[in-house]
DNA sequence: GTGGTCTAGACCACA
DNA sequence: GTGGTCTAGACCACG
């Protein structure tokens, strides 16, 4: 389900973490879907259950999931998301990588076809 | 020259890559202008030699800076940049920032007053 | 009659004994009024009866309510209540709770607004 | 240094954390101040040293901790608060048990009461 | 069966 | 020496 690189120097709850919150904004996960156990992912993944419940619990304070004892992990709605704090760190950093781009040749053209793509990832399937 | 934030949780000395890499971005480091030496940079900032040195490998690395044993660091010509294998990479990371952003809500027209900000950071000083 | 969030991270039992408290606080519950059985309010809020069951149980022992066999549960008089055990208690939590208010900000005329709102609240409704 | 009580129902990284908190809000542990390490701390409290973790990063993410690794973890100055959010959860709370205390008799006299004690113990030791 | 906490102990990254 | 991550495996709380 999510592809790791144990090997990585990316921590492996991070990697996790980005790869769900990756599935949750491309809308592969949908508000209220529920998430696989704890214990399941752990074994599908063969990754120790504290880890994979470190990067629950991670989103959960991100505001992305949303957890019930003895229920499971569930998506969040964007609505509930605390967000604007985070909004805002993700501007600065996106400028400081817009200019590191075009530092390296990076046209107004690419930004815009990279915004499109984005764009239609966001959107999520049809249904 | 640099300012540090020790409070950080980002590792020293990627602060410092970041900070000089900004510096070149912005062109306040011109193209073959010469790098403080470690030693001098290590106590202007009272900070451990070693830290300064892994940050300077870093830079070279990653192409913003080249090094001559017996004389010292000098800022890289952007077109001696290890080609666009790390461009590609950019571009990749700045399609998921993007997509993360849209996702909370940022507009096309938050993205282009973005970029115009950096395109104005990045022209650099006349002189 | 209730309203519970499933979405919470406060277990259920825990909300519903918190929401009973209130209604007994601001006398929407009157002393010796009745309770709805453990089975009306499980099928009402569609939660397990279990968990109602925990709920009276926890208020029965904080001398919220108390329970007659074969006839229901009802709201207790403030009197009857286990005396100044849990008061004194309340006294400590509110003192280090006031403490952290202040450490973060909170002004003399915020607490008494605060109690204004409070009164008002506790009067009940007029009947 | 910090008395838990392992029989509790209450984590015991929660309890640290409140312990902590309390410790910098009544001024005992001042700003910058460099806490016990998680081994020294782990070994004295003898609890594992993952736990004393947990309960540094979660005063991390409150904002009442700063943490730089090799260097070890400090208090934070109030101004860094990210505050605010907290802050209105915290008069929430605060309304919710005051209006409880009323209900067991608290009076205005002993809310102000209640408020000098919390005064002096937030204005810290005089150096 | 689900999430949450905790221990014991290993190894890595940073300064 | 400091914090940070991870594993293996146990036990508790909730519904």
């Amino acid at each position: 389900m999510f592809q790791l690189d144990v090997r990585s120097r990316k921590p492996i709850y991070e990697q996790l973490v980005d790869k769900i919150k990756e599935a949750i904004i491309h809308k592969i996960l949908k508000p209220d879907e529920q998430l696989p156990s704890v214990r399941m992912l752990s074994s599908e993944l063969t990754v120790n259950p504290n880890t994979i419940q470190r990067a629950y619990r991670e989103l959960e304070q991100q505001g992305y999931l949303y957890s019930i004892k003895g229920k499971g992990n569930f998506v969040a709605q964007i609505e509930q998301m605390p967000a604007n704090l985070a909004f805002d760190e993700l501007k600065t950093d996106l400028q400081k990588l817009i200019a590191e781009a075009i530092y390296l040749g990076l046209t107004k053209e690419d930004l815009l076809h990279i915004y499109q793509e984005a764009m239609i990832q966001t959107r999520g399937e049809k249904n």
